[in-house]
DNA sequence: GCTTGACCTTGTAGTGGCTTCAGGGTGTGT
DNA sequence: ACACACCCTGAAGCCACTACAAGGTCAAGC
């Protein structure tokens, strides 16, 4: 199969298939006599995988440290029990960022309700006026 | 004034006001004679309805656009208005997403209650065989 | 006058997860 | 013989910074 028909299998692009062989997440495919990349179902089976994945909004280190353990047959599945739940929490995290985010938008919007000259919008004011506070300082989500 | 006093008056750093000068969010200071940057009032107003905006998850463009109507003292408020809600309409679709991820990673989370060989972990199973469907082509949102 | 250290300058490269492009080679149908 | 769809590599672009290298400036203390 060739890398046109893989990447229409899991739904994306070619480059990404090529993208995801040098990023060393996909294991580098045969090559045919006219050097074009050949694949078999175990490389369908591993880029559906990944896809999944991403479609999780895992991050590629993410996905990198699951597939070792995936690979490693003699372990248990504690470790991908673990990743997954503090993957659960970058998005619970992100959720309550955005959430807070939502309700300060809000207010901010009901602060003008027509159309006045800039000076006066209410909006503008406070975009002047508010606090941005520091953002902590470290993330516990890499979701953007 | 010089430029870290202005970072810190705005809570963030040195390297980020420079950063906007280069985009043109910042207008440019003028120098001293020893070619440092030099900010007045008007920088540090400049600079914080910026971070404000920042602090929103808006976008360099978005935030250009806004600065545009803000410079326009004959124009109303409503183009700014209409931002805004544009905005939160990002904010807001992008937390549906997310809802919706936290629901499949539940989901996928109770697959698996223990410690099992990787092979019969549902977790894995489920990764395997999980239908990623195609994301939706055009997005709503700028928020990752 | 000399050193230390905090601050400033410019420029370049790195981040993540791709996408896009330039400049070609291959394979099939008419 | 040609068109056209597919494949190849390598480099650059996206966003909003951050980090680093290599140096200039200035005040305080010895």
């Amino acid at each position: 199969m060739k890398i046109g028909e893989l990447a229409q299998t899991a739904q994306c692009s070619v480059e990404t298939v090529r993208y995801y062989e040098k990023e060393g997440l996909l294991p580098a495919a045969e090559r045919t006599a006219s050097n074009y990349r050949s694949y078999g179902p175990a490389h369908i089976e591993r880029l559906r995988f990944i896809r999944n994945c991403r479609a999780l909004d895992m991050t590629q280190d993410e996905i990198r440290t699951l597939l070792g353990f995936v690979d490693d047959p003699a372990a248990g599945c504690g470790a991908v029990n673990h990743l997954v739940d503090e993957h659960l929490g970058h998005v619970q995290a992100r959720i309550a960022e955005l959430l807070e985010l939502e309700k300060q938008l809000v207010e901010l919007r009901h602060r003008c309700n027509g159309e006045f000259p800039v000076d006066a919008c209410g909006i503008v004011q406070g975009l002047n006026q508010m606090d941005t506070e520091p953002k902590p300082a470290h993330r516990h989500t890499h979701l953007g």
